[in-house]
DNA sequence: CCTACGGGGCTTACACCGTAGGCTGTGGGG
DNA sequence: CCCCACAGCCTACGGTGTAAGCCCCGTAGG
């Protein structure tokens, strides 16, 4: 007899199922219409809960950053430190259609900023100044982010033949692609992101002195 | 008398112009009528040069990429890496609206991968074995691409005060917080960039042995 | 010189987008 | 009991990508 149990709008909802649809179909899917469709709603119904468009997509960077699961404090700084990567790692493979909004979006609320300001407290707490902690976070959040994107987007293309058609290259012109395309097949992106996590850290470390 | 000098339509053209509106105002400012108004000429007629706007953001990140200037072979191996790394970074500042598209778009033709096959060339010069030289490619592209999304995305937003209000944070809750973002304000990208380079590039050469 | 053709531009039209503005029903506080 | 704030809805406007068709003009063949 009640209502359709249609549970009620939240601003909550509304951002996870915008981040649905984005993972399922990339940014472009997601429009108002579409979302209040899927929410059993009109697309104005959305604007009670969100300011705009623009809001929503800072909101679903937000959400997909406060899924990043902050490492144990118990643990030595370069465990935390490599722990925390792979949570990153984890969170930005599970949102594929997020992650591409670190190229233009800006993180806007402090929860969303916690994995960042974790890694830099890691840093100075395991000895580093400011400064140098600052450069260390700078490049292990650069290869971090730079990791997960290619994972999930150029280099899914090429690994998919999205990319370059292999089967038209010259391969006397450019002897080593095809070398370059067979490592591709090989590669182990665990044991990858293992290893680029390995030679930063241990850089970090010899800065420690 | 001649005509009013319209220079022929043609697909650089067009793509040219297209990166300089995402360069000035972002992807979403990109639109065929606009660019079609800014070539004087309606929107339609570019579909004679692009198949449709997906090709030609495309060819925007191939054409971005075809800047990348290649570093002298006659340099030695850690150089001719820093110096492509460099390079890549200043075209990827150069278009700070193009380089989003990494995260979404697959490169397309092969002088746009020349960039990459490069760098994977140097590391198999410089001794490594196929895998290793896959693992340190992806390493060093990770970082490179992921520290110029950070320049010019969200840490230009974080440095613009367009991310969090600083003003409003509890400092007694977030002690470091103060700490990262005054050195985030001395912070020099150049000096940073570099001494990313010079750990990734040293962790490579202790893997050469 | 005439004619035929083809390519590159233009126009029209359609479905979809974000969102401003205003309406309505409903549930909780005075 | 009243009212009013809020959360939905509806309508409408200007902008988007692009399919389809038209038209003009430059060139090639006779």
């Amino acid at each position: 007899m009640d209502v359709p149990a249609r549970p009620p709008l939240s601003r909550d909802r509304i951002v996870e199922a915008a981040m649905e649809m984005a993972d399922a179909g990339g940014v472009p899917m997601v429009s108002m219409r579409k979302l209040g469709a899927a929410l059993g709603v009109e697309a104005m119904s959305l604007y009670n809960h969100v300011k705009n468009k623009d809001e929503l997509l800072d909101a679903m960077l937000d959400a997909a950053l406060r899924e990043v699961v902050l490492p144990d404090t118990t643990l030595v700084w370069d465990e935390q430190l490599a722990a925390l990567a792979q949570e990153f790692r984890l969170a930005g493979r599970r949102h594929p259609g997020v992650l591409p909004l670190f190229g233009t979006r800006a993180i806007r609320s402090l929860e969303g900023f916690a994995p960042l300001e974790r890694s830099f407290v890691i840093l100075r707490q395991a000895g580093l100044a400011p400064d140098d902690a600052l450069d260390a976070f700078m490049m292990l959040a650069s290869f971090v982010l730079g990791y997960v994107t290619s994972e999930n987007g150029g280099l899914r293309e090429v690994a998919e033949g999205r990319s370059i058609d292999f089967s038209t290259i010259d391969f006397v012109a450019h002897p080593f692609l095809i070398e370059m395309g067979e490592a591709f097949v090989r590669h182990d992106g665990d044991r990858e992101f293992q290893f680029g996590l390995d030679v930063l850290i241990d850089g970090i470390r010899q800065r420690l002195t």
